[in-house]
DNA sequence: TCTCAATACCCCCTTTGTGGGGTATTTTTC
DNA sequence: GAAAAATACCCCACAAAGGGGGTATTGAGA
């Protein structure tokens, strides 16, 4: 029997899923949590005992994104099973790159969920359909930012000037303009206000 | 023994959901749909069997307030109950004005939907705790926004520039400038950049 | 009836952003 | 070790947005 531990704060959702998990005879929910700092608590306590672990990518006192990052070198032997709403290009990587071990739609089947449980278990990587397809259709071009991009992106998201970018990032406002520029093309947006409402909706910043 | 249909594309939440209702002795799911396409012919087909509607907002194809607008006159004996992810006052009130009989967020317990289904079934409003709360709190000051204004930052959230609003909206340049300006202060944005951020946030657009 | 909110309009001036052209390092990747 | 990407820089001209000041009409509610 697979141990698998849950940590999502849709409180409703998880006891769903726990008796769907639990009657599929095949893995046993062992422990909830809600939040970040419970699932820091509940990794730790259960650290032996936990197989899969199911996880959330927005919890409300942090990202999923980044626990993933910090328990992946801590919990070697863990498997991490992301279940998540986002279906952005931008989000599965960031995820992936964080060393999960398989990422699940919350609008998949559940059975996908078991599937995917039992596959990462296995030492597999598993992708639900939806994502796999997204992931592998070749007319599909997602927008690679670089770091600097991505840092200068959430500046202006956040409403800074060029001047004010400029100062923060270190950096002169000539520069600063010429990144505006290439952000503007990258995400093929004609002024601030569409650039911004684009990187939000694919999850950019 | 209160007839319940759930109308939610995440499949694996409908299913847990369901568990937990029917496991619950209070309510039985007599059928779940996950578009709103599916909905609508749920709906026509049950209609006399059906209590009470659990409704997600947001649909693959369509959004759960449109539906509840339109259903509400059709169905006047029906009790919906939206079950959501969304704790923005803006949808809130929305769902409200649509129709809805209730408002429970997805990351309540999972009590609280049973709680829920059976009070509208009695003929009240229900507010799961979290949205009581934000929606009673003094020190609370909703951004209200009118038609208009409404429409414009849509605009402007899609990269329409003042020249180009006029046009769509019919008005005269300088006109288009006092509403943004009133945005601006309305929202405590100090650029556009961040108005649009702001609007996404709270689901104003 | 009076007031207030919503709608629609106008001018001036400054700041900020957009679009076009570039160049020079350093780091990655093949 | 060469090619490609990322990083950081610069100038010019024009378009767009921001900040300040206003006015007038209409319709709903107290």
């Amino acid at each position: 029997m697979i141990r698998v531990a849950i940590l999502d704060d849709h409180k409703m959702f998880v006891e769903g899923l726990t008796k769907i998990i639990n009657e599929s005879q095949k893995a046993t929910v062992i422990r909830c949590a809600h939040t970040a700092k419970d699932g820091d608590w509940m990794l730790a306590m259960e650290k032996e005992n936990v197989d899969v672990l199911l996880l959330d990518v927005n919890l409300p006192d942090g990202s999923g994104t980044d626990l993933c990052r910090q328990w992946r070198p801590l919990y070697p032997n863990l498997k991490i099973l992301a279940l998540t709403t986002y279906a952005e290009h931008a989000v599965i990587m960031d995820m992936l790159s964080a060393g999960a071990n398989g990422y699940v739609l919350k609008n998949a089947m559940a059975e996908e969920i078991l599937e995917g449980i039992m596959s990462v278990h296995r030492g597999e990587q598993f992708l639900c359909h939806e994502v796999d397809m997204m992931l592998h259709k070749s007319d599909f071009k997602p927008v690679l930012l670089t770091r600097r991009e991505k840092e200068m992106l959430t500046l202006i998201a956040e409403g800074e000037t060029n001047v004010e970018i400029a100062k923060t990032m270190h950096l002169g406002v000539e520069t600063v303009k010429s990144y505006r520029k290439n952000l503007l093309l990258k995400l093929g947006a004609k002024n601030t206000a569409i650039l911004v409402k684009m990187a939000i909706e694919q999850k950019l910043v």
